[in-house]
DNA sequence: CACTGATTTCACGAATTCGTGAATCTTCTG
DNA sequence: CAGAAGATTCACGAATTCGTGAAATCAGTG
């Protein structure tokens, strides 16, 4: 029995199913919500980075009611966009290029608001207290690393630059 | 009428327990689970950072179970240690000195269950499918900031070392 | 401006998480 | 080794989260 082109189309979308269970999987394990993973694990490994709700619904076996609230989900925090073609009744959802760099420029807001309440905390216990040193040698690391990572990022993105200068 | 000792304890404990739920609620924000997070800030705040699960227990209002399990969690992410005073039955858990520079380690090995997903599947899209070199990119992506972290640290601890050397 | 395809909202039911009280287990003291 | 103080485990109930189906809303098209 030969393996025709629709067996194997059949194989690797199972395939592909699989592995995108296994990816966000990993990604739930990290505190990601379980279908925001599994529609971005989607987006990520489909070949244009866009697909359509009805295809995510039917790719991932799920409501349409649970696509969108995946994608309002991963809209927030900037992992996805949604695009419309002119002229068209459905919506694209698609990953943005450098979506680890707007994932990790978020974690900075995060930490923007650890430094308010370590702030808060240092001046209710008064400066000299150990408890407020402790607070504060948090705080200075913090604010060190909010100064650090945009950095990190400019540097990686300048040392990639250098090595696809085609791109 | 005049503000006596006792008074002003209690008014500071009622603003520390205030303070506590504050900063608790800012971290559970972020994903952290509510009672390690309330637990974690009561080590923080207390003057030596060591506190033992009674005094958890009647500073939080919370039972000895859940302190237990609060514990038990923040032990496993490693924000929290377990000391025993010899000849004694009390535990008491402390916050480690260098807290943030084991909670961002620790998301390395983070970064690398996802670089494992990446690659996996980068073989299974095939060499050089689109998705295939957006995974690429993440992995590349992912593996700098793994380079880099560690360095990074290494830099915060060797600069503070230098502006307290009497430390 | 009615019609149709597509997305979002909402209420419900299922499943999970969370904290407690009670019981059990551990470990020091006499 | 019995007793007591403390910590942990476990089952239960409360509260929250999660995904669905159905209804409502939105946006193009003729």
């Amino acid at each position: 029995m030969a393996t025709n082109r629709t067996d194997q189309a059949a194989a690797d979308q199972e395939e592909l199913r699989d592995y995108i269970e296994r990816f966000a999987n990993v990604l739930t394990d990290t505190g990601f919500p379980r279908m925001p993973a599994r529609v971005f694990v989607a987006l990520l490994t489909s070949d244009t980075g866009r697909l359509t709700a009805a295809e995510l619904a039917s790719l991932l076996q799920i409501s349409p009611a649970a696509v969108s609230g995946a994608v309002r989900y991963l809209s927030t925090v900037h992992l996805v966009g949604r695009e419309r073609d002119p002229g068209s009744r459905r919506d694209r959802y698609r990953v943005f290029d450098d979506v680890w760099r707007d994932a990790l420029l978020q974690r900075d807001s995060m930490l923007s608001r650890w430094e308010t309440s370590l702030t808060e905390g240092i001046h209710m216990l008064g400066p000299d207290s150990p408890a407020a040193s402790r607070l504060g040698e948090s705080l200075h690391f913090f604010s060190f690393v909010r100064r650090e990572l945009p950095l990190l990022l400019e540097r990686y993105y300048r040392e990639r630059e250098g090595m696809t200068p085609q791109q």
